[in-house]
DNA sequence: CATAAAGTTTACCATTTTACTTAAGTTTAG
DNA sequence: CTAAACTTAAGTAAAATGGTAAACTTTATG
């Protein structure tokens, strides 16, 4: 029922790459520094989340890491589903035909209305607003907070049972 | 990110046994049949509800498994943290001083967030609600299923960052 | 009072996941 | 050509997961 520490610091390598203003590459050992990751379970990492479309590696020296999108377009729920791949509170959730016990099983009904609550927030949050959070002073324009997400979560995200 | 078998399991026991409108307790191997729950595996998780003072169990023959309180008082979320512990969604939501990147960690109030909404859901719902959703027709007064609590969320709920 | 029914306790087990570490590549700028 | 940087593939210790099994205690009932 936890976030993996690899999804973690998956996060926490988007974010830091999202925040450089620069626009060369990011090398693997530098974010780890920052971002408090072992350097060599990081190098393990970032493959997989180039295999998911979120950055750019470029090799050799000068080389290293660059989103492919824009930081407004990456959500949480993104970049944690690039790394443990679906999100299922409950196995029952997995797929389609994945519990015998459906339909009719209230206790399915209720984790996915709380997954659907969780995703809700998970993917509300990108990576734009992830940054101007921690660099209040320069943000500038769309973005959106865990601050805004709280206040949009009860009026505007739709929900259905 | 998962709940265990153990949970569900637990989960399912516990309504079986809301579900019964005798009197006399109830064997753990008849709700291990009924739920679909390995009976060895079950006997195994009885006792954990009781120290969690969720159950009261008879011993000797004629004996068997019932509720300490009423089935509107026992939450999803009491019988999931009697079985796994607090739930933290992520490492940082563990404690107060488990995580050392805080404060003005965005990552750390995203994952905050995203828990009390699970947790919103997860509290809200309770084994009188789940019984009535299994067996409409018998419903009683005020109950709480998730197609209620769907509606209640986006209202009621507080929310906090 | 014997016995079977029921929960209790403890131990064990195989498999998978987790969180890393290590090492031998490959690519590329300079 | 060589050092910088990512790539690939193993390996590994510890913990969690999902069970199974066996010996034990309590209690109703005949």
């Amino acid at each position: 029922m936890q976030l993996t520490r690899r999804a973690e610091y998956a996060i926490r390598t988007m974010l830091d790459i999202a925040s450089n203003l620069d626009d060369q590459p990011l090398m693997s050992k530098e974010i780890a520094a920052r971002q408090d990751i072992p350097p060599n379970f990081l190098i393990q990492i970032v493959p997989e989340l180039r295999s998911a479309g979120l950055i750019h590696t470029v090799r050799g020296s000068g080389g290293g890491i660059y989103l492919t999108k824009k930081p407004s377009e990456i959500s949480l729920r993104y970049i944690v589903e690039a790394i443990e791949g679906p999100i299922a509170l409950n196995q029952c959730l997995i797929g389609e035909a994945s519990c015998s016990r459906k339909p009719n099983c209230p206790i399915h009904e209720v984790w996915a209305l709380a997954q659907r609550q969780m995703l809700s927030v998970l993917e509300a949050t990108t990576l734009a607003g992830l940054v101007d959070q921690s660099q209040p002073g320069k943000r500038a324009g769309k973005t959106s907070t865990a601050t805004d997400v709280a206040g949009k979560i009860n009026n505007e995200v739709e929900l259905e049972v």
